[in-house]
Formats: C-alpha cells, sequence, structure tokens
DNA sequence: GGGCGCATGTAATGAGTTACATGATTGA
DNA sequence: TCAATCATGTAACTCATTACATGCGCCC
C-alpha cells in the first residue's frame, strides 16, 4: 500500500490531477513499474483525500461528469518524502512465483521439465526484446528509465539461470 | 493461491501430514522459497479437504489434542501435476518493490539518494552472503538448491544494476 | 511452577481485484 | 447510430495476514 500511496503522491506532486488521468498515465507509461488498477486508484485517492494528504476541488466541463481534481498537500508532501526515503533504502527480497514449482521438479521425467523449461526460456526472451525494443522516456519522471534497465538486467538473469538448470539437468545421467 | 496449494499437495505427495508438520517443515526448510503462514496452511488444508483433494483422518496420542492427518488423493495427484506444469512454464514478470521510488529519486538530492542506494547496497550484500554462507540441502526435496541459486542470481544481479546505477548518479555534473 | 514445544483453530482486518453501473461527448 | 473515450464510483469477493484463544505434555 504504501508504494501505491508513493506513487500517487508522487504523480500528484508534478501537477494536479484527476482519478480518470492518474490511471490512465498509469497505464500508458508506468506499466512495466506498477500493476496498480483503476478501482485501487480511485479508492486509494478517496482515502488519502479522507486522511488529508491530499485535497480535492471539483471542476466541470459543460454537461460532463464532473471530475474530482486532486492536488497533494502540505502534509502530503511529507509523507511522499519519508515514502521515498523508505523505498530508496529498501532491499528487494525475491520469492520468484515459479521456483515452488522447481522445487518439485524431480516428479516428472526429466526431458518433461526440460521441455517447460525451454518454453518457459522461450518466452522469458521474447519478454526481454520486448523490453529492450522500445526505450521509454516518460516526460518528467526519468527515473522511469533506470527501472526499465533493472527489469531488463532481472530478465538476462533469469535466462541465464534457466540455461544452467537446463544444461545441468541434460547432464544428468 | 495455485501456488500455496502447489506446495501442500507436493508435500502431502510425498508424506501423508498433519497441518503443524507442513507448516514446521516450510517454516525450517522452505523459508527461502515460501512465504506462507501458520494460518493459511490450515485453512487451505481445510479448504482443499472440503474439495476433495486431499482427505484427513483423525489420531490421537494420548490425552494430547487431536491431529488432522491429510493424505493426498487421486484428485489431489493430478490438480498437483496440472499446477506443477503450469508452474513450470510460468514466466516471471518481477515489478521489484523499490522500483517505485527510483522513479522519483529526481525529488531528492542527488548525493543523499546515493546514500540510500548505498546503504540498501550493503543489506543486499549481507543478505546474499547469508544465503551463499548456508548450502541448504533438504531431504527429498533437492529441487530446493535449484531455488536458492536462483535468488543468489537475482540477489547478484540486484547488486550489480545498484552499483551500476550509483556510478551513473555520479558521473552527473 | 513456569516456559517451551506440540497441536488446532477462529475472528477481524486489510489490500486489492473483478465486475458492475452510470452517463456524457466525439468521431466514423 | 454505434463504438470509443472520458469520467466516476460501488459491491462482492478473494487471498492472506495478525492477533487471539485453547490446552496438553515435558523438562528444568
Amino acid at each position: 500500500m504504501d508504494e501505491r500511496t508513493l506513487l500517487i503522491l508522487g504523480l500528484l506532486k508534478s501537477q494536479s490531477q484527476h482519478g480518470y488521468q492518474i490511471n490512465d498515465f498509469i497505464e500508458r507509461n508506468l506499466g512495466r513499474v506498477s500493476d496498480m488498477k483503476k478501482a485501487t486508484a480511485y479508492s486509494l485517492l478517496k482515502k488519502l483525500n479522507e486522511s488529508g494528504l491530499i485535497e480535492a476541488t471539483t471542476e466541470q466541463d459543460g454537461n460532463r461528469p464532473a471530475k474530482q481534481v486532486y492536488s497533494i498537500t502540505p502534509a502530503g508532501e511529507e509523507k511522499f518524502y519519508k515514502l521515498l526515503r523508505m523505498s530508496l533504502v529498501q532491499v528487494n527480497d525475491y520469492l520468484p512465483h515459479g521456483d515452488i514449482g522447481i522445487c518439485f521438479m524431480d516428479q516428472l521425467p526429466k526431458d518433461e521439465v526440460i521441455g517447460y523449461l525451454n518454453e518457459r526460456l522461450a518466452k522469458t526472451e521474447e519478454l526481454l526484446a520486448s523490453y529492450e525494443a522500445v526505450p521509454p522516456h516518460v516526460e518528467h519522471l526519468h527515473g522511469v528509465n533506470l527501472t526499465i534497465r533493472h527489469r531488463i538486467a532481472l530478465f538476462r538473469c533469469d535466462i541465464e539461470w534457466m540455461k544452467q538448470t537446463i544444461e545441468e539437468l541434460r547432464a544428468r545421467s
């Protein structure tokens, strides 16, 4: 939750926005950094408003549904910096999804496992290629590029690990 | 949830066990692969029993509280293999926790950020060392070793990425 | 007698998702 | 006129966690 709060406060810090805008920006530009969903964004905005970290003004364009435009408050800025510092020092402790399966791989014939891992390897390489193909440059948020590089590094690491694992399986008598 | 189900079914496949035993095994031997908590294990066991993937017999030792000893059923074995295959082909798509903070790093003075990243780097190196120090060998589940190697690789990757990022920050005018 | 290990469970809470519901504007 | 985009929100649900509650046996 802290992470999502940090994201919303950070986006509002650079510019007052309404919910739709924030969600739209995340979907379009930050799909590779956050998976926050629309409903989550709206309800977080509501909650942050209630707790005084952001404040809302209502805007209306003609006959359209009214917008709730949110701005960050001084308390919100303080919270933003606190969360940002916490986030920067925090160690990533990975518990990769697929590793439970790896634990039980001996329950299947070696060749079958190698087949699955090769499939996974190919899909991961595809994913990596898609990241390498599109150098993203999100305006005013150029730290995003560092996170993309981070993910690319992680994919490469995964690929190496899979190759090594497959090799080792193959080498088994 | 699928992952937790796979874990429990996999453990029961090798041996009928009661809840306490399963939780104990996970805590002692699989703390680096799964973070499933006691209450989760118990309620999952209940649920899997209700859906027929496992079955329970009651055992009593003297006057102690009765144990629910669970065994995997044929339906459970089928489910196990299905989940195992799914798990093995599934691509890991990492969304590292700390990366939201990285996006906003420009909001803090460069030197402060470098300080935080160095702190994070040191902590990660410590964590890595703890993984490298203890070569785990869980009996009958030797795939676990591969997952430990996986995490070691990911930590090394993270460390490299942090060093590179710090270097780049330093190089900024 | 007190604390630890064995053994089971429930209740409250929290975070987040999916799916639903509504309605205006705009462009093909 | 029909679909897409703009715009907001709620309700039900799932998953998992924390904290609580209980009680025996064993050893110091």
